[in-house]
DNA sequence: GCCAACGTTGGC
DNA sequence: GCCAACGTTGGC
């Protein structure tokens, strides 16, 4: 059962969404995490789970949504026991994106990690933010 | 390309 | 266990 809302980011010059949903069918280990509150993050994480997919350095908005598919296990692309990440797929683009410029400008959204946290890669997103983001992407009612 | 923010590392 | 140095992220 779903319960939790998060929101990962990456530069979509390396990893964008349209490639995330290219791989829809096998999902993609969200693998490379090297921090401990994001990888914290990822092992709250439930399947099934959904969070906003945010493109930064370029474009710098939330473009999809994205659903957990597996649990946190060891990363792939290292050795070392510590890191963890989970495995997500695309589950749709947004109708409208969300730029960061937007969400500053929301007062409703000026608590969130997008703003403050700003290099935290995995973040947590509030019910409350959840459903404000949702509104302003053109998903209402939110997934 | 620059720089501020901030997490991590390592000497003590 | 503190803190300075360093590296990385990400907005601008």
């Amino acid at each position: 059962m779903a319960k939790n809302h998060w929101l990962f980011k990456s530069e979509p010059s390396v990893f964008s969404f349209s490639q995330l949903q290219e791989r829809r069918a096998k999902g993609t280990e969200w693998d490379g995490v090297r921090n401990y509150a994001a990888r914290n993050n990822m092992r709250a994480m439930q399947v099934g789970d959904l969070g906003f997919f945010y493109h930064s350095n370029e474009g710098l908005e939330i473009v999809g949504i994205a659903e957990v598919c597996a649990l946190a296990h060891p990363d792939s692309t290292t050795d070392d026991p510590r890191w963890e990440c989970v495995d997500i797929r695309a589950l749709k683009p947004v109708p409208k994106p969300v730029s960061l410029d937007a969400v500053k400008a929301n007062p409703k959204l000026k608590e969130m990690a997008l703003v403050r946290l700003g290099r935290l890669s995995v973040q947590p997103v509030t019910p409350a933010e959840w459903k404000e983001v949702c509104r302003m992407a053109g998903l209402d009612p939110a997934p």
